[in-house]
DNA sequence: AAAACATGAATGAGCGTTCATTTATTCCGC
DNA sequence: GCGGAATAAATGAACGCTCATTCATGTTTT
C-alpha cells in the first residue's frame, strides 16, 4: 500500500468515527481501527489528534470549493449562482452526510478553542457568497443597501441551519431541491405577499 | 449561603468557565474554582458534568424564551414580530456574551452526542419563529407558499450565523441594530433591487 | 447533638503518545 | 536475478499523565 493511500484512509477513517462520536470522544485507537492500522501508524501521517482534524477541514474543504467554484463559474446571473450555491450546498448534505456532520459540529469549535488556527478555506468557502452578493450589486440585480458581511452570513447560515435539521432529523418532509429552492427564493424576493415582487421573473 | 444561591454560583461559573474553554477541555475543578466552592460541592447539585451543561441550558435558555415571548406579544404585526426577534436576539450576544458563546458551541455539540438528551427548550425557541410565520400567513401578510420548517430554520440560521461572526471577531463594523434590522428586512423584501417592493411600507 | 452542608485529598479508569521491535521494501555487488 | 545488507514502514504494548468522581472528615445550622 502506498504512502498517500494511507494519509487518505486514515482521513476518510476520522471522518467516519468523528461524525459518530465527536473529537473529544473519538479514540485514536478507533479511527486507527477503523482504518485497519496500528495506532502508532497514525502518528507516521499526523503529528496529534488536532492535526487530523486540522488536515481534515482543510482537504476536504478545498475539494468543496473547487467543486462549487467550478460550477458558479459557468454561470452569469448571480440570482442562479445563489440558486447553485444553495443547492450544492445541501446536497452535499445528503452525498457526504459523515463529512457535513464533522464540519457542522466540529468546525465551530476548532475556530474557537484552537485559538492559532485560522480556517482560511472555510472563509474561502463562505466568500464565495460574498462574490456572487457583490457581482449581483454591480450588475445592478441586488441593492445596494446591502451589507456585505451580513447578507452572506445571513444567506450562508439559513443553509447551514437548514443543513442541520437535515442531518438531525432521520425523516425530511421536503427535498433537497425544494429546500435549496425555497430558501435562495426567500433571500431574492423575501417573505412578503406574492404579486408585489415574483423572483427571476424578470430576465437579466 | 442559601442552596438556591450555590446552584446559580455554580450555573453561572460554569458559564464563565465553559465560554472560555469549552465542554470537553474545562475542568470540574476550573469551575468549582470560579464559583468558591470546593470540588465536591458541584456533586451535592449536579449528577456529574453532563448534568450542569444540561440544566444551565434550560434554565437560561428558559429565560430568553419567556423574555422574548413577552416582547412579541405586545405586538401585532408579524413583520415587526420578526424585528423583534432579530433584535432581541442579536442583543443577547453583547448582553449576554459568555453565555451565547457557550449556546453557540456546545448546544450543537450536545445535541448530537447526548443522544437522549432532546433539548426541547431549544425546539420551543426557534418554534417562536415558526408562530410569527404561521400569524404572517394566517393575515395574508406573508407568502403562503412558505415552507413552514424551511423558511423557520432560514430566519433563525441567518441570526445564528451573524451572532457566530459577532462573538468571534473583536471589531464590528455595524451595530447590532442595524445588523438586526438587515437581517429582517432581508427576509420580509429579498435582496432584490427595490423599487418593486418595499418593506413595511404599508401598514398592517 | 443531630442533621445538613461543605471540603479536598485520594482513587482509578481512560487514553494520547512513544518507542523497542518486527516486517516489508529497496539497493547493489556479483 | 540472487543473497543479503541497509533503509523504510508499520506495529501495539507500555508509559505517564489527566481528570471525574467519591467519601471520610470537618464545619455550620437547626
Amino acid at each position: 500500500m502506498r504512502t498517500s493511500d494511507k494519509h487518505q484512509k486514515i482521513i476518510q477513517s476520522a471522518i467516519k468515527v468523528l461524525s459518530r462520536k465527536g473529537f473529544f470522544n473519538a479514540r485514536i485507537s478507533d479511527i486507527a481501527k477503523e482504518a485497519q492500522v496500528a495506532d502508532g501508524t497514525i502518528y507516521l501521517y499526523f503529528n496529534n489528534k488536532y492535526d487530523i482534524l486540522i488536515t481534515l477541514f482543510e482537504e476536504e474543504i478545498g475539494k468543496i470549493i473547487v467543486h462549487v467554484k467550478q460550477l458558479i463559474d459557468d454561470e452569469n446571473d448571480p440570482r442562479k449562482m445563489l440558486e447553485i450555491f444553495a443547492l450544492h450546498h445541501l446536497k452535499l448534505m445528503e452525498e457526504k452526510r459523515e463529512l457535513a456532520e464533522v464540519l457542522q459540529v466540529e468546525l465551530r469549535q476548532s475556530n474557537k478553542f484552537m485559538k492559532e488556527y485560522r480556517n482560511t478555506k472555510f472563509i474561502e468557502y463562505v466568500d464565495i457568497v460574498s462574490g456572487i452578493l457583490h457581482k449581483g450589486q454591480e450588475m445592478e440585480i441586488f441593492r445596494k443597501d446591502l451589507l456585505p458581511g451580513i447578507a452572506k452570513r445571513a444567506f450562508f447560515g439559513a443553509l447551514d441551519e437548514t443543513s442541520r435539521l437535515w442531518i438531525l432529523s432521520p425523516k425530511h418532509p421536503y427535498t433537497i431541491e425544494e429546500a435549496a429552492k425555497q430558501i435562495s427564493n426567500i433571500f431574492l424576493a423575501g417573505i412578503g405577499k406574492p404579486g408585489v415582487n415574483k423572483t427571476l421573473s424578470k430576465a437579466s
